[in-house]
Order: structure tokens, then C-alpha cells, then sequence
RNA sequence: GGGCGGAUAGCUCAGUUGGGAGAGCAUCGGCCUUACAAGCCGGGGGUCACAGGUUCGAGCCCUGUUCCGCCCA
């Protein structure tokens, strides 16, 4: 690429795949483990191997770029370890669909031909989420790529569940689980989305047993009364005191039921008559356990009703509840139905209604690894940012239960577990065994079932490094310095990486947890496919670049609030990246050919200089600290403002009469400092947006190699000159003043006025002079004369304004209106009156003499005299426009 | 039912020890000004949800109310 001039334009589509090519032919993206710099490391939250790039994702990989690509600036040994998960059940679908659409079911085929299906679509498709990432610019070291199944990471996953077996850890046992009767697996508790949904409420009649009466009971779900046992009432009831004790009828089973009491049942809640399922739901099961109650399972694994359904076995769950509600109605039984809100349990997969039932499962004993969990973010061995989530993770972790990791799928690991047909016991194994471990019979099977994916990703941050073996990676990069994710998964995900970690690890898997927000729509809408709402991060780096995109987002990433998100705004931001290009484009075209010097010069003497020196150091502090705190939105706006109210409203502005004017010295100081200012702003920009920064560092003089390795600018703190940025004020005060009289007395920007400063001191008036012909060209002036107030006179036919204690006049001659210049000075006046008096205010009030610190008192003082003297200048102003439009009037008539 | 978060300009939102209400976008007016019309210059626009309290002083701290969102049961 060669130095030099640009194309007129941002051309992104030419550039990014080019730029991304050579960042990885570099090899800058390559982690070195044996580096003697500091390490900074990131895992990925490894995407699902079937995803789509979402928003989310470009979301979450945009800020842990970022941080990355900060890091390598910083002179940091960055790694980034990319992968995908397998994502069992997601994974599985995706190709039990696929062969749906040819009348196959997984069944068909048998296991092991389904999971050589499903590894050959992965490897057919499942890379499409990398791609993508590589697209968003992502800088993770692909080298070190991993996948949930690779044989490494299976491994680790056998080891962790053999040392948790053998440690009590995991165990197998018959518990009420959450069954997915479309996936046909048992999910984990957090798996199960509650989502509130309109049902029915049926009041359903039960007879006593002694003909005595009836019980009415109220259920949402009726076909369940079919596993009835008991119907509950609270035991302080005065409506069922009579009833506690005797048994009822069972409608359309004929069975006899007890009643019993428990002080469980909600006496508001329907007719305060509880029907008992221990079967089918997690509360009914306990009050079973309870009071020694039968436990009939009337639905079946695959949603249709079972033997124990009497007339109803055979029918789908939803079918029988149409069947059981006619047949209740019509042997008198169905009191009423009402409307209700009901709270149903969901597939997270699948969507599909769950369906609580006991189940023969593998379980993980967290209760000890989440003290362990919980102990270190209390103690700050890791730290969540925002702070608001530790309160989560802790809530959940302190009422955490048994975590169900069995899955009845085929995609997945298999659980190393062998049962003995001939003693019947359990061998638990690293290896598999060919004979039983207990009494060495060779009649030994594999546990069918395969693990929870996320029992595998929970060991990512260490298995991703080699674990079990002591790699060089672990020792350099575990713990990981920070995670990066959205709040949706800190318990699915977090939280178990932190008890493995702590667990096997003997250390924490991160130094910090940054939780994001959700990216959501413009009115605030999670984005869905079936809300139609979705913003494509694809289509829209096809339009509008990936910088613009990854500068949205970050711009909008503010802790604790959620992105939202619309394509304006990225179209809005794809003009920063065009203003950075064409900024650039000025700067080389005045640079061209050009010896830059290596230094600044200690004083570069032009007031704009020493301003924007010392402008530019505030904000790379301001950029640091907004980086090292994850406050990303302040480290995008901060050189937003910089880079273009600025350094290119003002200070590029300011420096072109020297760029193309032909004083050497002038000139080549103006060039080494636009360039070196443009070239550290890029490399502060590179991380937020890596591309268009690395292909205008290569046209940048002095610049070698690839932005990536550049140095992030160091902190020069007597660059920092606030004198000059007083100064600087001033005279962007008396431009402003001057474009604002223009502007508002419409005079047409290509006219030239004459205008007339008068400074109230030697200092002022030494300071407007030097920078007369900055204020004649940024205001478009013909000329400007400076004089001290009280030498010279006033002007008279002149729209004025004061700055500080300058009084600034535009000589508008036969031009000025009077009506419009008095209306613009009543209104300037009316502001000042008003700022005036609340000034005044608090300073005749004797508390606030007296209370408030000397040094905010000292404040308002100041502030009132300057207000006063600026309100008294305006007013003398007005007064001569009055006189002169009485004159004009008079005259006039 | 329990917990958490939010309410600031037309829109989306910043505002970190309580002492000047701000940005971007949108809007209005003027401009082809030798980098950029994807631009430049200028203007207008807010009872900081409501009601109390603490304080010399509250967008910020405390209490209550209303509305919205999320999590858990």
C-alpha cells in the first residue's frame, strides 16, 4: 500500500476483507505463551456451532475486541481463544429437522449413524458463525480455535465427571425433573423458561366418598387430575374443616382419594381445594413425599397419555384435556371454567411446554461448589461489573439445587458410566473399561445418556488451555483477565465456570465479569424473528461498513441499560468514519512529499498547537480510564467529540493558512503535529474501529507494519496547558460571537465584514492580536481591528456582543437592521437578567455566605461580577441601537 | 407475591464524591467556504415522572405514589 492520496471516499467493501487477510497473514492475532510481556486473556463465550451471527453477538465480540486490540497497545501478550460449543439439543434439532423434511426420524437411522450425520453437518455448516466473527473483526487467535467435542475437551469433560463421581459429586438418582416432551430429554432447572400465558382455570366437582357432599378443586391443567392422588385443603380452613380425613371420588377414574391438610395450600387461590398430582408437578411431589401418597405417572416421555390413563392412555396431553373436559361436563362435573393468567413452563430449545415428572437422572452436588462460587466474588478474587449483578449471582447461587446433567439425545458426550448386567453396579471411568469394575463380568453397557452442553462449557476457561496438562497456556493465561457477557447466561454459564474453576483449578476462571446489556430494538423490543424486529449485524456491515456498526454499538453500550438499537443510528455513525477519512485525506494532502520532524517541538508557539496538545492529553487519560472501566459508550464519545468538534471543526481549521502558506517553519511544525495528533487518535480509535484506522495508518508518514502493533499514545503531562486552552476559549468565544451575529442577522457567508474587538485588558488585547487572522478567517472577515475599551470609539452602525471582557463588533453600515439586532440583544439580556438574579440570589442569602464552602461562595462572586459587567456592556450596546433606531425613525419620517 | 432497574430536549440517552442541565439524532434558518453536502455555520427546544423530606443548595441523598421493563416464585 502505498503512501500518500486517497480515494475521494471510504470505500469499506474494498478494504475490510483485504485488511483482515493481512492481519492474519501477520500473525498479529497469535498469542505467544512463552512471552515475557504481561498477559492479558479472554475465552470467547463460544457461540453455538449452529448459530447466525445476531446482534448480540456482534455486541458481545465487538467489546471483547476492543479490549483486546486496547491491550495489544498497551504492550500486552493478548490472547483471545475462539470457539463453538456443540450445543447438544439446538444442534440435534437442526438435523432432526433436516431429516424430517425426508420422513426420517433420528430413530430410523440408529445412534451412531445419527451423530456421523450431525458431525458432517457440522462440519459442513457449523463453521458459518467464524466466518462471520472474522468478518466483525474479530482479532482471536484462530490458531487456537477449539470446539466444545474435540477430543481434548471430551477428554477434560471425562475427567471432571469421573473426579466429581468419585468425590460424591455426581450422583444418579429418581427426582422430579423438567421433561421436554418434543426434545425427549430432561432439561435443567434454569433450562425451563417461565412464560406467562392466558389459560383457563377449571372448577371441577369431587364427590365424597361417603356421599356427604363434594369438594370442587381448581386446576389449569385437567388432564392431570387423572394422576390425582389427594386433594389438599389448608388446615385452618373453616370451609373444609368437616372434610380433612375422608376420602373422595376420583370423576372419570372412579378411584377413592383422601383429603388431606397442609398449611402449603393458598386458601385464596381458587376454591382453596387443592388437587394432588405427585406425578406431574414439583410442589405435588413434595406434598406426596410428605404424606406417604401414591405417585401415578399419567403422561409418557413423549406427551401421550400412559396406561395409568385408564380410557385415556394414547392420547396426546392436549387431546386428552379437550376429552377430559367433555367427558367432566358431561357427567356433571364441571362446575365452571374461568380466564387466567398461568405461569408455563417452556423448552429453552424447543419452546415446547415442559412437563415436570420423576426421572431416573445424573445429578451434580452443587451446593458445595457454589460456596466456593460465591466465596471468591465476595472476597474480589473476581470482580462482576457492573456491581448490580453480584446480587444476582449470589441470589441464585444461595438457593441453588442439584444441577440435572443427564440428556436423553445422542449429540453430546456420553456419560462415562458402564452398567454391569451381571451385579449390577456402576463403573465410573476415564478410559473405557471392557469388564465391570466391581465384579469384573465383561457383560458391561454405556450409559446411553450424554451430558448437559453446558457441563462441558463450564470447564471452557481451562479446557480451551490444555487442561489436564500443565500447558505453558495455563500458566501464562489462566485465570483469564476478563470475561465479557450478557446477563442471560450468568447462570448458566458463569456462575458453573466459576465452581469449575475454583474446583479443579484451584483459582478463578476470570479477574472480572463485564455483563453487557441485550441489544434491543428501537422502541426497546427484544428482537425476534417472529416480531419481525430483527437489525441483521450482516446486512448491516454490508451498508454501512463494519466500523460504523462496531462504533454503534459500542457508542450505545452504557452499563446497566440496554442497547437500543436502530439502523439510523449506524448510518448516523458511518459519517464519523467518513469525517475520519476525510481528515485524513486533508492532512495528506498537505503532508505529501513533506519532511516531517521526529519531534514536537518543545514550544510549537501558535496558540492552536499548545491547545491541542494539551486537549489531546486530557483524552487519552480519558480514554484510558474510560477502557480500564469498562465504561465503553464514554471511550467512543470522548473521541468522538475530540476528533471531530476539535480537532477538525477547529483545530484543522485553524492550521490551513499555515499548511498552505509558505512560511517553512510555520508550516512543517503545522504538519508534524496534524499528523502526529491524527496518527495517535487512530491508534486510539483502531480499537473500537480496526479497519478504517489500519488502512489510513498505512498512508500516514512515519508510520510501519500494522496499527495493531503501534504503541498507544503515552501520557505527556506537560503537553497539558490549561493557560492555553483559556486562552483557546477566548478566541473561540469572539469566532463564535461573530458567526452568531452573522448567522442571526443573516448576512451571507460569503460576505466580508469588518469587525472591531475592544479588551478590557493588555492581556486580552495581546491575545485577540496574535490570533487576528485565525478570528478574520474562521469568521470570514474582511478585517479586525483590536483596541483597548476607552481608546477609540465605539463603533456605531455594528451588531455587538461581549466575550469574557472583550466587546466584540461587527460593522454591519448601511446593512444593520435595528429591529432585528435590538431583538437579538433583548434576547441575549433576558438570559443574562435571569442568570443574574439567581446568582444574586444565593448571594444574599446569608446561609449560604455562611455555610457553603468559602471556595463555592468565592465562585458565585466571580460569577456574578462577570455577568454583571457582561450585562452592562450589552445593555450600553442596546441603548445606542435604540438611540440609533429612534435617529433612523426620525430621519426616516 | 418477592427482588432489581428505569422515568432528564421531539427521539435515543450521558450526567461517579450534592454547587454551571448536556450529547447524538431529528427540527428550523443560512451556505457548493480549494478534506468531507455522508459536509460547514447558526438558532430554537427541558417544572430532570409526581408528592413530600434532609440541606445554605437536590437531576443526584431519604420516604411515598404512578407508569414501564426485567428476574425469581
Amino acid at each position: 500500500m502505498n503512501k500518500g492520496q486517497l480515494p475521494k471516499a471510504y470505500e469499506f467493501r474494498d478494504v475490510e476483507a483485504r485488511i483482515y487477510a493481512f492481519w492474519e497473514e501477520s500473525g498479529c492475532f497469535r498469542a505467544d505463551e512463552n512471552s515475557k510481556k504481561p498477559a492479558f486473556s479472554i475465552v470467547i463465550p463460544p457461540p453455538n456451532v449452529t448459530g447466525q451471527l445476531h446482534m448480540g453477538h456482534a455486541l458481545n465480540n465487538t467489546l471483547q475486541d476492543i479490549l483486546c486490540r486496547y491491550k495489544r497497545l498497551k504492550g500486552f501478550e493478548v490472547l483471545w481463544v475462539p470457539g463453538t460449543d456443540h450445543a447438544g439439543i439446538a444442534t440435534q434439532n437442526v438435523v432432526e429437522r433436516q431429516l424430517a423434511q425426508q420422513g426420517l426420524s433420528r430413530y430410523d437411522l440408529g445412534r451412531e449413524k445419527f451423530v456421523e450425520k450431525v458431525w458432517e453437518w457440522k462440519e459442513e455448516y457449523g463453521g458459518y458463525i467464524i466466518k462471520q466473527l472474522k468478518r466483525l473483526g474479530a482479532s482471536c487467535d484462530w490458531s487456537r480455535e477449539r470446539f466444545t467435542m474435540d477430543e481434548g475437551l471430551s477428554r477434560a469433560v471425562r475427567i471432571v465427571f469421573v473426579k466429581l463421581y468419585e468425590e460424591g459429586l455426581i450422583y444418579r438418582g429418581t427426582r422430579m425433573i423438567n421433561w421436554c416432551p418434543r426434545c425427549r430429554t430432561a432439561l435443567a432447572n434454569i433450562e425451563v423458561e417461565g412464560e406467562e400465558l392466558p389459560g383457563r382455570l377449571y372448577h371441577i366437582r369431587y364427590p365424597l366418598a361417603d356421599g356427604s357432599g363434594e369438594l370442587v378443586v381448581a386446576t389449569t391443567r385437567p388432564e392431570t387430575m387423572l394422576g390425582d392422588t389427594a386433594v389438599a385443603v389448608h388446615p385452618e380452613d373453616p370451609r373444609y374443616l368437616e372434610v380433612v380425613g375422608k376420602d373422595v371420588i376420583l370423576p372419570l377414574m372412579d378411584r377413592r382419594i383422601p383429603v388431606i391438610a397442609d398449611t402449603y395450600v393458598d386458601r385464596e387461590f381458587g376454591t382453596g381445594a387443592l388437587k394432588v398430582t405427585p406425578g406431574h408437578d414439583f410442589n405435588d411431589f413434595d406434598l406426596g413425599v410428605k404424606h406417604n401418597l401414591a405417585l401415578i405417572q399419567v403422561i409418557g416421555e413423549d406427551g401421550v397419555m400412559t396406561e395409568a390413563a385408564g380410557p385415556y392412555a394414547g392420547l396426546d396431553r392436549y387431546e386428552c384435556r379437550k376429552r377430559v373436559v367433555a367427558d367432566l361436563e358431561a357427567g356433571g362435573y364441571l362446575v365452571k371454567i374461568d380466564d387466567h393468567l398461568h405461569r408455563v413452563g417452556h423448552c429453552y430449545r424447543c419452546k415446547s411446554v415442559v412437563e415436570p415428572m420423576q426421572s431416573l437422572q445424573w445429578f451434580v452436588r452443587t451446593q458445595p461448589l457454589a460456596e466456593k462460587a460465591m466465596e471468591a466474588v465476595r472476597d474480589g478474587r473476581t470482580r462482576i461489573v457492573p456491581e448490580k449483578w453480584e446480587k444476582d449471582y449470589f441470589q441464585w447461587l444461595e438457593n441453588i439445587e442439584d444441577w440435572c446433567v443427564s440428556r436423553q439425545i445422542w449429540w453430546g458426550h456420553r456419560i462415562p458410566a458402564w452398567y454391569c448386567a451381571d451385579c449390577g453396579e456402576v463403573t465410573v471411568a476415564v478410559e473405557d473399561p471392557d469388564r465391570c469394575g466391581s465384579c469384573g463380568s465383561p457383560h458391561i453397557t454405556q450409559e446411553e445418556d450424554v451430558l448437559d452442553t453446558w457441563f462441558s462449557s463450564a470447564l471452557w476457561p481451562f479446557s480451551t488451555m490444555g487442561w489436564p496438562e500443565k500447558t505453558p497456556e495455563l500458566t501464562k493465561f489462566y485465570p483469564t483477565s476478563v470475561l465479557v457477557t450478557g446477563f442471560d447466561i450468568l447462570f448458566f454459564w458463569v456462575a458453573r465456570m466459576m465452581m469449575m474453576g475454583l474446583h479443579f483449578m484451584k483459582d478463578v476462571p476470570f479477574r472480572d465479569v463485564y455483563v453487557h446489556a441485550l441489544v434491543r430494538d428501537a422502541q426497546g423490543q427484544k428482537m425476534s424473528k417472529s416480531k419481525g424486529n430483527v437489525i441483521d449485524p450482516l446486512i448491516m456491515m454490508d451498508q454501512y461498513g463494519t466500523d460504523a456498526l462496531r462504533f454503534t454499538l459500542t457508542a450505545f453500550a452504557v452499563q446497566g441499560r440496554d442497547v437500543k438499537l436502530s439502523e439510523e443510528r449506524i448510518e448516523g455513525y458511518r459519517h464519523f468514519v467518513n469525517k475520519i477519512w476525510n481528515a485524513t485525506r486533508l492532512v495528506l494532502m498537505n503532508v505529501e512529499g513533506a519532511r516531517i520532524l521526529d519531534e514536537i517541538p518543545e514550544d510549537p508557539g501558535r496558540l492552536a498547537h499548545r491547545w491541542i496538545l494539551s486537549r489531546f492529553q486530557k483524552v487519552v487519560q480519558e480514554v484510558e480510564e474510560a477502557l480500564e472501566n469498562y465504561h465503553f459508550n464514554q471511550y467512543a464519545q470522548s473521541l468522538y467529540q475530540f476528533f471531530w468538534h476539535e480537532y477538525c471543526d477547529w483545530y484543522l481549521e485553524m492550521i490551513k493558512p499555515d499548511l498552505y502558506g509558505d512560511d517553512p517553519q510555520a508550516k512543517v511544525v503545522a504538519q508534524t503535529i496534524a499528523v502526529q495528533v491524527l496518527r495517535n487518535v487512530l491508534v486510539m480509535l483502531h480499537p473500537v474501529m480496526p479497519f478504517v484506522t489500519e488502512e489510513l495508518w498505512q498512508k500516514l508518514p512515519g508510520t510501519e507494519g500494522s496499527i495493531m502493533q503501534a504503541e498507544f499514545p503515552p501520557v505527556d503531562k506537560y503537553r497539558i496547558d490549561s493557560g492555553a486552552e483559556a486562552d483557546m476559549e477566548l478566541v473561540m468565544g469572539v469566532i463564535g460571537s461573530i458567526r452568531n451575529i452573522r448567522g442571526e442577522m443573516n448576512i451571507s457567508p460569503a460576505a466580508r465584514v469588518n469587525a472591531v474587538c475592544l479588551c478590557a485588558t493588555e492581556t486580552e488585547k495581546g491575545l485577540v492580536e496574535a490570533n487576528e487572522r485565525t478570528v478574520v478567517d474562521l469568521a470570514r472577515l474582511e478585517g479586525l481591528s483590536v483596541a483597548l475599551q476607552g481608546q477609540g470609539s465605539k463603533p456605531r452602525l455594528a451588531a455587538g456582543a461581549v466575550v469574557s471582557g472583550v466587546e466584540v463588533y461587527v460593522l454591519l453600515d448601511d446593512v444593520l437592521d435595528f429591529e432585528s439586532e435590538a431583538a437579538r440583544l433583548q434576547k441575549e439580556i433576558t438570559k443574562l437578567e435571569k442568570e443574574l438574579s439567581i446568582t444574586n440570589r444565593k448571594l444574599s442569602n446569608e446561609d449560604f455566605l455562611t455555610r457553603a464552602p468559602a471556595q463555592v461562595v468565592e465562585k458565585e462572586r466571580e460569577k456574578a461580577e462577570r455577568l454583571g459587567e457582561k450585562l452592562e456592556k450589552m445593555r450600553r450596546h442596546r441603548q445606542r441601537i435604540e438611540e440609533l433606531r429612534h435617529d433612523a425613525a426620525g430621519s426616516a419620517g
